[in-house]
DNA sequence: CAACAGTCTACTGTTAACAATCGTACGACG
DNA sequence: CGTCGTACGATTGTTAACAGTAGACTGTTG
């Protein structure tokens, strides 16, 4: 038997409450199309179909407004953020700075373990036909590698900030919907250049790299939105 | 009479909602030293002694946890956050990154009527005698520019990131008890230093800038906390 | 006396009913 | 015709009572 005592093993699963069954609920219905921007939530509502009191209903409201998805106004209730192309703005230069600081610190502290689901994430990519890869699967796999580098940071106030940003993230991923081939290979050749310069731990060079990285993302985000403006005009 | 229609000159005045109140009184015990940290924070207790029922006092707790001044376990009951010398190297480090992005933005965006209150609390800074000054009344003005800095950066979610570190920065700026003259001269030349650089849109300057200027901060509290480090010790 | 099982208590999680507020519909008034 | 006052329905904010859990306490057993 191992000498480690069982404490340092087994670690307290954190029990999950329903306000966080809501959250979920509530979080996975907007980031997959179900709930639209400027729908509102009503507790009520939300409250029956998912066989709870308003209470978790509630608290799952201002956590999910804390994560950018939700906007609420003192009595008068809850809706789905809308996003702009000025929140795209917002967004990616915080993200910018985030995941700039999270690859210096992931250069400084990472260890292998740390960086091994990084690279599991790259093999799962090139482990994918790509005949049957969707954008919503990159998108997956894309916040997935990111989420990890966050992770390898070990820095628990980065990552606190970071998910607030990820689901907001997540939701302009979804809104390109072509998946130009070249995509995928630039995808794969970006992420796992960023992998081996923490592995080097080339913290400079890391740092600029990632920072094109976003600043890249940005800019064919941002031609997007103008092009299905353009679109959006043209057919009004 | 004005032809601009009162709507774009009368906001609604975000109404307050009990816990507002709430999450006020008890962040402000802890700011002051009242609530120390460890200290538990029993719902019960806390909604008699402020007259109001637990549910007001739950959402607030939750807020306080997103602030980082609370650790809330499931089944367990929240307490007030015990900051340590790892703590310190976490939130400055996302400070100086926030503090990077404002900056920039603000060099980008800021309009003469955003720096004015920059300037106002310089000039407040100037206006009150050296002898009558405590750590206190520096640690807020400190505070305040910064929020301010924050604010004239036009960036909805980045001001949020910085409210849910700016407590956890107080609670800093006020372990430090000494304070040294030249350390009132110096604050003063920085901070108006960057003022200066943001009027003059010199955004890569006030980067470097700022990132030495917060850089500096954590050293000197970093020093000032091994210092007592070793007073601890010799003391115990 | 160490390990264990049951009980008890203090607290948190959840619910449902009550109070306050917002937007709106509608009629009175100038 | 537009502005104001008012009553009403829908929905949020608040409360108090109920349910469930973690940790301490106690006695029991080998």
């Amino acid at each position: 038997m191992s000498k480690t005592p069982l404490s340092s093993q087994l670690q307290r699963r954190e029990r999950r409450v329903l306000t966080d069954d809501v959250a979920d609920s509530i979080r996975e219905a907007i980031l997959s199309g179900r709930l639209k921007g400027g729908d509102r939530l009503i507790e009520d509502d939300l409250a029956e179909s998912l066989s709870v009191s308003r209470g978790p209903i509630r608290q799952a409201i201002f956590r999910l407004e804390q994560e950018g998805l939700v906007v609420h106004e003192t009595h008068r209730g809850a809706t789905v953020t809308q996003v702009s192309i000025e929140d795209a703005a917002e967004i990616y230069s915080l993200r910018q700075a985030l995941e700039r600081l999270a690859i210096r610190s992931a250069c400084e502290k990472a260890q292998a373990e740390d960086l091994a689901p990084l690279e599991a994430i790259l093999l799962l990519f090139q482990s994918i036909p790509r005949a049957s890869i969707t954008r919503r699967r990159v998108a997956e796999l894309d916040i997935d590698f990111h989420d990890a580098l966050f992770r390898a940071a070990h820095h628990a106030r980065l990552y606190r900030t970071w998910e607030t940003l990820r689901s907001q993230i997540f939701v302009f991923l979804l809104l390109r919907d072509g998946l130009p081939d070249d995509y995928l290979t630039s995808w794969y050749r970006d992420h796992s250049r960023l992998l081996e310069l923490v592995r080097m731990r080339e913290t400079a060079l890391a740092e600029a790299t990632i920072e094109s990285h976003i600043g890249g993302a940005y800019k064919r985000l941002q031609e997007h939105m103008a092009q299905e403006e353009v679109l959006r005009i043209r057919a009004g």
